[in-house]
DNA sequence: AAAGTATCGTTTCAAACGAAACGACTGTCA
DNA sequence: TGACAGTCGTTTCGTTTGAAACGATACTTT
């Protein structure tokens, strides 16, 4: 092994901006606008940090849940929700997933197919699925929420309680605001 | 067309959970596992709801621009970073947009090919490109970033400043812990 | 200067994704 | 009853993704 690394990651960040102002073909409409784009930070855009937190809290869960317990996002969100409550049927576990119904029908086949979940027919209307964990899913259960209740503490230790519930707040003002967006 | 709908769609979610004693496979350690699980629920869990809302903005976000400006969120991300600060390597916009080189590489092609990038090789190390917005890519960069803006204040219209500000605080507070959890 | 190692950016590969098509089932309405 | 429309869950299709392999370049060590 070499002493020391070859080369240092050389960032050309110091360099200066391009001046746009070089540019003779920009109008004078653009002037307007390419004011307007002055000072714009990305690290500082709200949509981007949010989305960037968010990422890696979502890749420490996933890598912890499938190191510990060799299971997906999508089959922990499965689990937790038929842990809570049974039976449902896949739209209900779409609607308190939050997940589609081709993510929720594949996460489902493989907890099938591994037993943690059982499925029958719904006995008033052939179409509906009556999920439910079987015996070994609610070991499993009993196993994860614990896991997963001692890593939110973990990624919440650095904030006091009054935080913590503000958080949930902004997240529901957020989650509130952006459903007028979509629509 | 009916004058009603078919059918409401069903929720199974009144029916009550499983009763966990009724199974006498679990053993005593269960037992006590059991009580752990008892009282989660899904939808108070932060990462998931981290997830969903973070999602969510980030889909009505891509639709804004990709319906508008016919750019996706990885193209815009080096888009804003070069509007910013140029020249840039591919390595430094890896860095300044939090993506991996492959999405990078990717979105420049993209970029490159409809003439809002340009590349030139750095002259002291063969390995570096040089990447800055043309002209072109300084209009349409001159013309997103005040949609941009918009689109996060509309997104914010529900919080008061020092909502904002906590939220910020906050954010960087996940952050900090998160890249803890993942070493 | 030759061999060995590291970095840069592209490409390849398999997995995961969402949208839409689909078959099966149920309800409506003539 | 039969035709039609709606819902349920699965599967198919094309795209996007990150990890790893890769060729090209640059540095280190002898």
């Amino acid at each position: 092994m070499p002493s020391q690394k070859a080369v240092r990651a050389k960032s050309m960040a110091s360099v200066p901006a391009v001046d746009p102002s070089l540019d003779p073909s920009l109008g004078p409409g653009a002037d307007r606008a390419r004011n307007d784009a002055a000072g714009f930070h990305l690290s500082g855009f709200l949509p981007y940090r949010l989305s960037v937190t968010t990422n890696r809290v979502s890749r420490a869960f996933a890598a912890r849940y499938s190191r510990e317990f060799g299971i997906s996002i999508p089959e922990w969100r499965v689990m937790a929700v038929l842990g809570e409550t049974a039976p449902l049927s896949s739209n209900d576990v779409c609607e308190a997933t939050a997940m589609d119904k081709a993510k929720v029908s594949r996460a489902l086949a493989a907890l099938l197919h591994r037993g943690f979940v059982k499925k029958a027919p719904h006995p008033d209307d052939q179409r509906l699925l009556r999920l439910s964990l079987t015996a070994k899913g609610r070991k499993v259960y009993a196993a994860i929420v614990p896991r997963a209740r001692q890593l939110e503490a973990d990624l919440m230790a650095g904030l006091t309680d009054p935080e913590r519930r503000q958080l949930d707040r902004l997240l529901d003002k957020l989650q509130a605001r952006v459903v007028d967006l979509e629509g």
